[in-house]
DNA sequence: TGAATAGTGTCTTTGAGACAATATGCC
DNA sequence: GGCATATTGTCTCAAAGACACTATTCA
């Protein structure tokens, strides 16, 4: 530490979080939200706000996740979130110096967006048209992108995309989506069903879109770690 | 976010850089300083300092690497630095809000404290005897450890930790002093052969400290990647 | 000579990749 | 019936785990 610690000696630094929600349905998408001022005026960019005075940075996270998806409190503790990385180039925002700490999401579905609050002009925008935001969130973005492709391999997040239950081939489809590739059916189910705590059956099936043979319907199970992990192809 | 951005709306944040400096030669070691003054006057503590306002976080970081551990221009360059987790809780530091942009750095060697710099009360602490740490230093420190930790098992970092050259059996015990637990050296020397671009023989031999058959000596290669991954047992 | 280390070989087991075969539903 | 999906089985191959054996150096 410097030997000076009057607070005053150092400019203001402003620290915001910035988050990343994903979700999958078919393919892999964003939660984007249109900018009404400048800098950046009418450019999608990733929702997030200013760390409040007496707010820790992971209350600030949680705080604008729950404003800007509009996810009650009834799903909101089953929400995946975790912090990211932080981003602090000092020309990132032309106002004034702002280091932010980008925060991934991952929500079992797709919100809708709801008129009257902050979430009102919230939108899915899918990762591979999400280009173009506004500051450095397409970096934060892939940077996200490259953290839940990696989790997949190692941990049960998946479970977290979906839900609240969901077949082995939805989970399979979950997977396709993020890595963005095939897996062979075989495969999967012996990984995903040899993993303790990655799913539990229960007594129902299921048939889907296209008909085929009724599905096993699973939950979540409790288990966090995939070891050895699934590696991408 | 929000709809007024005056900066003098916003309360001064500080944003410092934590640095978590490991290095192997018998055990793993972090290096720590000295606090002088209070709070936390006497304890030990991770080096850093506050990012200044024409400098990103990124280069405050390799600022503080320098200053701290005292590495010359020659050999900061090959150091791996890395940004590690942010820690934002809002009393972490009793005289002001201070949000800290957590790093870790893995030198090769140990260097030596220097006189007369930042450095001269800098020294190594057997990672298993560094508690008691100021501030939340000890929750950082454990986040540094698992991540080098796993670390290890996907990339060929380990080269970092020790150099410029080395024996396999050195780079073994690297990975023992890490994970804490003894390996299978026929196992291992496989592993690390068959990676592309871990290691790079060369035409040199090296004995020991206590007897035994020459070691050929091998420098770190160029690949970073170690998949499947060496698992930790 | 004995202890310690380096290097090589091999047997076994685990798990992933690929693919086939059968069953069950919707249209 | 035709198609899509679910479920199970099996063969093969790659890689890790465990362990044995030999060679070389220092004390």
């Amino acid at each position: 530490m410097s030997a000076s610690y009057d607070p005053r000696a150092f400019p203001p630094f402003a620290v915001t979080v910035d988050i990343v929600v994903l979700s999958v349905v078919d393919d892999l998408a964003v939660l984007t939200v249109r900018r009404g001022e400048q800098p950046f005026a009418g450019r999608q960019a990733l929702p997030g706000g200013f760390v409040r005075p007496q707010e820790s940075v992971a209350d600030a996270a949680w705080r604008e996740l729950a404003e800007e998806t509009g996810l009650g409190p009834d799903v909101l503790p089953g929400v995946h979130l975790e912090q990211l990385a932080t981003f602090g180039e000092v020309d990132r925002d032309p106002r004034m110096r702002v280091v932010s700490v980008a925060h991934l999401a991952m929500v079992p579905q797709r919100p809708l967006p709801t008129a009257g609050t902050d979430a009102a002009d919230a939108r899915w925008t899918p990762v591979a048209d999400a280009t173009g935001l506004a500051f450095d969130h397409d970096d934060i973005l892939q940077v996200a992108l490259e953290r839940v492709r990696a989790k997949l391999e190692y941990t049960t997040l998946a479970t977290s995309l979906i839900g609240p239950d969901f077949t082995l081939g939805e989970l399979q489809a979950v997977y396709e989506a993020v890595w963005g590739c095939r897996l062979q059916r075989a495969n999967f189910r012996r990984k995903v069903l040899a993993t303790p705590g990655f799913v539990q059956a229960t007594d129902r099936s299921r048939t889907g879109r296209q008909g085929g043979a009724p599905a096993t319907v699973y939950v979540a199970g409790d288990g966090a770690a995939l070891t050895p992990p699934m590696m991408r192809p």
